[in-house]
DNA sequence: TGCTAATCGCAATTTACTTGCAATAAGTGA
DNA sequence: TCACTTATTGCAAGTAAATTGCGATTAGCA
């Protein structure tokens, strides 16, 4: 774990503990957005101890203070996160058969924001851009 | 109600209700998606007598033969629905703070298909698309 | 008009997530 | 190093959206 991170969360008045570490750890080294339901089976894996609850508590609180962003995949119905540390804008892809996730570094849609703003007189804050379809092996 | 939908359910096997009738009106006569609380709030407010559970099975039911299409937008929890039915394809904007919800006739993403499927490898199949950002009144 | 299966209403269940609370432990300040 | 403050944790219980089971109702056809 980068000490920056550590950093960050002390500077925001939380505290780096065991658990929260292992959390963190976890999210690190995935390259593609989990579940809480995935991130707690991979600590029961590392038999870390660790309550359901404490991590929906701990990516709450990880975004809360920046460090990690919340994803919501069409086809799903609950959230994932990632590290938000570093990464740059980006978009996924979902297979519609398997699930398997995918990041697309394009984004097609900052130079939209004009016309949007335009034809509609909103201000346009965020966008959420998500692809499907069938990844090799289930083509 | 126009006759081609009352065809197209039977058509399926289904049957025009009563109820389902009224959930079609709702749904043909407002020009943003609805959820299923909001519509059954406008069916008990015309004193169309209805379950809510009901108003999820006739969307449901009405999903499966392709009349309404399902829509997950980012900053809520729960489904909206809107009619297919002679729609374009189009996309959304919401509003951050009222929850307005607009339609945007544009998409730049048929482009980017073959640029995707080539870097990924994946077939690309749909594609979801929201903003969201202030609207006029709430800036 | 009478039959059959789709549909309905009501109650109960499921799933993702949140909240309350008492026990624990991180980080500080002496 | 120890004591203290309070963030964090685990467990149980609670929400909200959506689904399911089942007996009663009703659409649509013969």
């Amino acid at each position: 774990m980068k000490t920056s991170v550590k950093d960050e969360i002390r500077a925001s008045g939380k505290r780096m503990t065991r658990t929260r570490q292992a959390v963190l750890a976890v999210l690190e080294s995935t390259k593609y957005p989990l579940s809480p339901a995935e991130l707690y089976a991979r600590l029961k894996k590392q038999k870390v101890s660790i309550d359901q609850v404490t991590v929906y508590r701990n990516v709450n609180a990880l975004m809360a203070i920046g460090l990690v962003k919340q994803i919501k995949l069409h086809q799903e119905d609950y959230f994932r996160y990632e590290m938000k540390e570093g990464r740059k804008h980006h978009h996924h892809i979902r297979c519609k058969i398997c699930g398997k996730i995918e990041d697309l570094l394009l984004c097609p849609l900052k130079k939209l924001t004009a016309l949007i703003e335009r034809e509609t007189r909103f201000v346009v804050g965020d966008h959420s851009l998500e692809f499907s379809g069938w990844c090799p092996k289930c083509q």
